[in-house]
DNA sequence: CCTCCTTATTATCGTGGGTTAGTGCGTAGG
DNA sequence: CCTACGCACTAACCCACGATAATAAGGAGG
């Protein structure tokens, strides 16, 4: 297997040999997790770089009254906590959804890439940015669109990011998290959830059982979805501006 | 008056007297721009980075059946698009609400503050993670909390926000937006966003009348807001503040 | 002072989705 | 093989909120 982050960051720089070097370095042996365990809770100050090797997790708030919104889902190549060094406390928790592999990487490490090694470091930049383009994408969804369209939006989100480290096959992948957590990052309940991922089954545009998702009509899905990719920022992109091909959203 | 930006980002670094100087050679003369004006649209790849210095200014995006989500409020101090030029395309658009008093910065200085001057570097990342600190508690409140107190959640962050540039009197702000945009930041009608200021108004909680916003009792609010501002991340740290505390210290 | 236009306010009615309260199924563990 | 438990799935009822529409109230310009 391809290393995941390596693949997810080369969309925003042309990485050198020197550049892999380097980045395959930072990926010692990782370590396994068990599903649903606290990475880090909100309040901590954590030492280390957690990165996502393998599996899904995701971030996510505690509301007083004890619900929980998952905030962003963290897939492999992505970083839970890159920089929360500078803001101090952590303001949401990180947690494991499947078992995953995850790496810590010393605080150090990542202070040679980003000194040393130019294309990493904008690399770095640019996961950043599309992470808080996410966030932003999460917020029209949740404010503005209906539960169905929601949850098929939040499905060609997750298709194009795994698609891009790898870990789709044809139109599916595997999604190895509960109904309840879906709900809880688009803000329905469950019953709810539910009833529309029955929905889209009956209408043969996708199926998720158990842990399986399989896209059934993947332009029927974009449509119903209002699904325009853009905001992933899929176009890879040589150093000195815009490249032209994609990695993304030609397939069907 | 004193300078918005500034007075920001000393929350995140201590400045020295060179750091100073440095800033404030970036405000040069602010121009003026009207209410719902479109500074940048989905699409553009602006040249220059913008500041808004004076007025409040919105990110936002337009779903396809013209609905539109406002993303984030942009405050006095508060940067439009400071690293765009990583990403290439902008993923939606920024307008004015009220006039507006607005700074153009050649992406040339952003580069040489952040290669010459690591304190105002570090400020800039801060700012930015606290912006995406903000996006994380929007997708909580939209996704989780009930209307009115997404509307008192809201007033606590806009007054907390506006007290650091000073902007604040007493408990009272200037906050010259609409019924409409307030609806269309917190996902919710404007018919029922009217509903629930009339709400607060009647509990003595605060009033929003036309552009003014006046909290009669701070303390109701935040805590019928179940408001906590650790999100803002507020407390001034040093500058090798990086905690003496240890990783433990879990609390709960 | 009057006109026009934007914004605030209120009322009525319909519905998407929440809540509660189940049943059934698959699988891990004994 | 049986039990237990998490998870998927259904059904009934209800309410927070959306849609529509009409009225009032500011405020800029003449």
């Amino acid at each position: 297997m391809f290393n995941p982050l390596i693949r997810k960051l080369s969309i925003a720089s042309d990485f050198t040999e020197s550049d892999n070097r380097a980045l395959n370095d930072v990926i010692v042996e990782p370590h396994s997790v068990a599903p649903k365990q606290d990475i880090i809770r909100t309040g901590d100050r954590p030492e280390n770089v957690h990165l996502v090797m393998d599996g899904i997790a995701c971030r996510y708030k505690i509301m007083p009254n004890g619900d929980r919104q998952i905030v962003a889902f963290l897939l492999p190549g992505d970083f839970c906590d890159l920089h929360v060094a500078i803001l101090g406390e952590m303001d949401h928790g990180i947690a494991t959804l499947s078992p995953c592999k995850m790496i810590e990487i010393p605080r150090t490490t990542i202070n040679d890439l980003t000194e040393n090694y130019p294309r990493i470091t904008r690399a770095l930049w640019w996961a950043t940015l599309v992470d808080e383009a996410i966030l932003r994408e999460w917020i029209a969804g949740i404010g503005q669109r209906m539960a169905d369209k929601r949850i098929a939006h939040l499905f060609c989100e997750l298709y194009l990011r795994l698609k891009t480290v790898g870990q789709t096959e044809d139109h599916s992948f595997t999604l190895p998290i509960t109904q309840q957590e879906l709900a809880d990052a688009l803000g329905i309940s469950i019953v709810h959830a539910n009833r529309m991922l029955m929905d889209l089954r009956t209408r043969n545009i996708m199926v998720m059982r158990g842990k399986h998702v399989k896209i059934l009509n993947y332009d029927a899905l974009k449509a119903f979805a209002e699904f325009s990719p853009d905001y992933l920022h899929l176009e890879r992109r040589s150093e000195n501006g815009n490249g032209q091909r994609s990695v993304s959203d030609k397939g069907r």
